[in-house]
DNA sequence: GTTTACATTTGATAAAAGTCAAAAAATAAT
DNA sequence: ATTATTTTTTGACTTTTATCAAATGTAAAC
């Protein structure tokens, strides 16, 4: 836990009180590769904080799995819409490496944000960051063809390259995985 | 000025000190249909609260306008990535109706998170509204093709057809105006 | 080491969307 | 009203990407 507390430390100094409210409401989870860590179909709870591992986001569409994020190492990982509006969730969230993740549920983390109103700076600068990173996908799904969405994310993101499947990749960037393949065999 | 506080207040109850301080830092500004509001290349300082009109943000991308989001009446406006992380502005934001804007800057704004830390729950609110809206943005671009993407913008959002020339929606889209045309002609 | 399951590549073909150029339609300006 | 300007539509053609099917490669299980 000490990792988690230093991750926030360095986004706004916490109080001793904030602490020990934290420390009695955030527990550990450990998920095996392959591990669903938040199903679709139900409203989610649950937010996690990644200590170690990697996450990815997906929900189906027409019979297939779109993954939409992928999360690692210092990352916040939910099914996000779910979590923030309290509606059911079309996104799931699953372990594709072993993972050990923090967790908050979603009272106590509100419960936090009124006992410390000022923690509601760390959420926003959090939900800032991951605006950022999802404006930043958005972006090549609009305007860039395959080839030039995946040179992008060799440069930008040679972490998922190495570690998520081509499927899962292919999906990420918006096009057929045959694609990315030949993609792929023309760079190399 | 009073249908922005009746906007903030129904988010959060606002203090009358927290409104005073608001209402001491808070201007007015007309922007006629054409007019460039935030224009790119330097760190964009002002956020602008739209009381009335109709925004736009784009970008150029090899030479060409990509619109990668419209804004309306009593939504928030402004040149997201560098307003919040003051860098330099890639994107441009244009008034494409005659619009009235309340805008704030950032150093008042931020003096107001400083004076008030309660209102990051209203700033934490809104980015996460944002959030949710790219979200939506950003599915339809990844797995959706060019009539899918226009037949859900036709339900989820006809104001913007009905304000928005067809170059813009198209860019938005993420395809070219003649197939945007030929897929409207196709639909009526 | 062989079998089984799963992931990736390759080939042939079809569908979707882009490009360039010109015509038509709609708006604005005089 | 007429002209000028901008926006939208249409046509011919090219490029990109998807789809379906099969082959190959890789890794785990027995």
């Amino acid at each position: 836990m000490e990792k988690l507390f230093r991750f926030l430390n360095q986004l706004m100094p916490l109080s001793p009180e904030l602490k020990a409210d934290l420390n009695k409401r955030i527990y550990k989870r450990i998920a095996m590769h392959g591990e669903l860590v938040i199903p679709e179909g139900k409203v989610c709870t649950q937010l996690y904080f990644i200590r170690r591992g990697f996450l990815r986001g997906f929900h189906y569409q027409k019979g297939r799995e779109i993954t939409t994020w992928f999360a690692f190492e210092n990352d916040i990982a939910t099914s996000t819409y779910s979590f923030l509006a309290q509606k059911i969730a079309y996104e799931n969230v699953e372990a594709i490496e072993d993972s050990i993740l923090y967790g908050i549920n979603y009272d106590d983390l509100n419960t936090i944000y009124r006992l410390h109103p000022e923690f509601n700076y760390i959420g926003r600068l959090l939900t800032e960051k991951y605006y950022f990173d999802l404006m930043e996908h958005s972006l090549s799904l609009q305007f860039q063809n395959a080839k030039e969405s995946y040179l992008q994310l060799i440069t930008d993101h040679p972490q998922i390259l190495k570690r998520a499947s081509l499927g899962h990749i292919a999906s990420y960037l918006g096009i057929s995985q045959e694609t990315l393949s030949r993609i792929r065999s023309k760079i190399v």
